[in-house]
DNA sequence: GTTGCTGCAAAGTGTTTGCACCCTG
DNA sequence: CAGGGTGCAAACACTTTGCAGCAAC
């Protein structure tokens, strides 16, 4: 398991007097093992593999305390499930989503973020996040 | 009621062996008149003044029917529930949520538009639809 | 041993659907 | 008067929560 982020957690963890558990540890692992952009049900079906007594509950406590923690991420790309990705350590990203086989690209483009900043100022509105997805079709799906 | 939008409607029902009835003139009616990104839950109480007898069923009913004529557009700030906004002869453009009085910004900004082209050229992804929302404070909730 | 964590099942939330009756065309 | 539309309630999909027993510190 990569340290630094067991670390963070355990760092997390420690500062808010809770509890490392093998089932936090184990959901970690799948978690930074998988591809990105996992929902709940997929990360649960990797744990149990691992370990087949977890309940789903447990995952979904897991990731909202990996998202406190600032371990991930939330998406939501509109299917009606929320998406995690790791966050730590990553850089900021925005994603094209295929619609034909659900892939995701992710992508960062300066220019982008430079004029969202630019046409917030200029509403005296101050960005917290954004989210930016574009849902088409990739280079496979579209021919 | 705007005429044009009850013509869409009308000719989009007259197409596909729809019928027109109190309850869809009543929606539109409510949907036209309100301020945009409207949730399902508001549209409905709105309804509810005019015909006490409404369904909430009837409601999503409707607007998926305003959807696929091309009158409204499905909103998803990921707060968990649709919302909808006019889109009949409204041009595009995206959203800053305002996350302490909800309040939303409507903006349009060409250039991120057009580098979102160019990015997703770039990775020969052919765009069919986008979603860029800013989330943050404005300019009353951010003192 | 205290207190947080887990698994389970039940409850919640927003949305969709089956059905008998109603109304439009 | 045929076939789509409505209201209602039940079903759904995803997520959260209450609780009794369990495990970490």
């Amino acid at each position: 398991m990569e340290n630094k982020e067991i670390d963070v957690l355990e760092g997390y963890i420690a500062n808010n007097n809770l509890k490392i558990t093998k089932q936090r540890r184990n959901v970690l692992r799948a978690f930074l093992e998988c591809n990105s952009h996992v929902s709940v049900e997929e990360l649960y079906n990797m744990v149990l593999k691992e370990d087949p007594k977890i309940g789903l509950a447990t995952v979904y406590r897991t990731l909202a305390l990996l998202t406190k923690s600032g371990l991930a991420a939330e998406l939501d790309f509109g299917d009606g499930q929320k998406r995690y990705e790791s966050s730590f350590q990553t850089q900021h990203h925005d994603h094209m989503v295929c619609t034909g086989c659900n892939k995701i690209i992710e992508f960062n483009h300066p220019l982008i973020e430079k004029y969202q900043e630019e046409v917030a100022s200029k509403n005296k509105f101050k960005i917290t996040s954004h989210k930016l997805d574009l849902f088409g079709l990739c280079q496979d799906c579209k021919n």
